[in-house]
DNA sequence: GTTCCTATTGGACCAAGGTCCAATTAACCT
DNA sequence: AGGTTAATTGGACCTTGGTCCAATAGGAAC
């Protein structure tokens, strides 16, 4: 079985790398190891897409540090953490940050390999997301600063009469705009420029009451 | 400082247990104590908003399987869990439950303060998406099953005529039951019933290619 | 100065949505 | 059998949204 995602495994100990990388590869995945949290940050592509198997316990930056430093460059790569010696405070923090998994040693192979079969797959969904938001942003940037008026006024549902008031403007500028903001965001119906606004965060500029 | 929300504490051990609802009872928090588990779930009324704070081991249910329990009935009170001898697996399995957090004794008053506050936020927030969620699929029930057929094909963005073609009928049956399914449904524009389908995970009938 | 982008508006016109009144048919419950 | 609800359709009518063509005005860039 051959997938495409690759697993990144950073671990100090050379024995357990190449053991986690043998185990990983002979279950059809692309490894990438790593013997320091440095050599990863150094040469880790963000456009890979992949997650992370990432020892607790190493010189320099230790585990959890890395996980803070990849979420602060907006990497959400899935994390599965493993450790020798379970220590209560560090598995919750690594949880609260996000971590798919914190396993202790010894653990099985199934036990590894399930972990990274689930932190690919919400890496791949995460991706996803991501992919269509920032797409989706991007073309909204591409607005004017009227037509984002315009924009936040539509979603609300208001009539572009209303919508022309609001902007102390006339009716048939409000359909100019509106065409066009339709057009830019790539927006084949009105049901979906509502939608983009939903995923992209932006409200209505009139809330509706019972929303 | 006077809150509204209710603290849930169950914890085996009366000394403990006191000790507990007096230090969040000074800081301003109804609390309800328990002494076991099963007095907890025979007398917990779910329609009470609050969080829950829970001792890990405890003798008859212990409080990872008390979790599960509130987890399958559907009651997601936030659980902040405390426990004497640390054990990762269980702190793990906790955190993945949706676990706020899981302190280790010695614990700071401002730790399980600071935890409990987190808690009931996530506790109010959760209560009411829930509440506008319930509501919304209530009203949804209302609508007749070719009511609910033609709201999955207005909210894809659809013409009233495609729609009508789609459903063997005439663009005047679609209108009618288009305008009953935005009175049932309490929505004042169409922006609102597109909404309204987003967050109650309903798919409209033709997804659009780039969404 | 000329050019490009943005914002603005007008007019005409068509298609689509929404509403009011009215009616028929079938299934289901009492 | 009689009443209720759901589903269906017709017609008339008005409002709105969307589009095409065309034009003006201000600001920024070259």
């Amino acid at each position: 079985m051959i997938r495409e995602e690759t697993v990144f495994v950073v671990d100090d100990d050379p024995g357990v790398l190449k053991a986690l990388t043998r185990l990983l590869r002979s279950s059809g995945y692309a490894v990438a190891p790593f013997s320091s949290p440095l050599a990863f940050l150094d040469r880790h592509d963000p456009a890979v897409s992949g997650c992370l198997v990432l020892d607790v316990a190493m010189p320099g930056l230790n585990g959890l540090e890395l996980q803070q430093r990849l979420a602060q460059k907006g990497n959400c790569c899935a994390i599965v953490f493993i450790s020798g010696h379970g220590d209560v405070p560090k598995s919750v923090q690594a949880m609260k940050a996000g971590a798919v998994d914190f396993l202790t040693k010894p653990f099985s192979d199934v036990e590894l390999l399930e972990a990274v079969d689930i932190a690919i797959g919400k890496s791949r969904a995460a991706r996803q997301v991501d992919h269509e938001r920032k797409l989706m942003q991007q073309r909204f940037t591409s607005l004017t600063s009227r037509e984002r008026e315009v924009f936040e006024h539509v979603i609300s549902g208001q009539l572009n009469k209303l919508i022309a008031t609001d902007l102390g403007t006339v009716e048939k500028t409000v359909k100019v705009h509106r065409a066009r903001v339709m057009h830019k965001m790539g927006a084949a119906t009105f049901a979906d420029l509502v939608r983009m606004a939903e995923r992209m965060g932006i409200r209505p500029a009139r809330p509706s009451p019972h929303l």
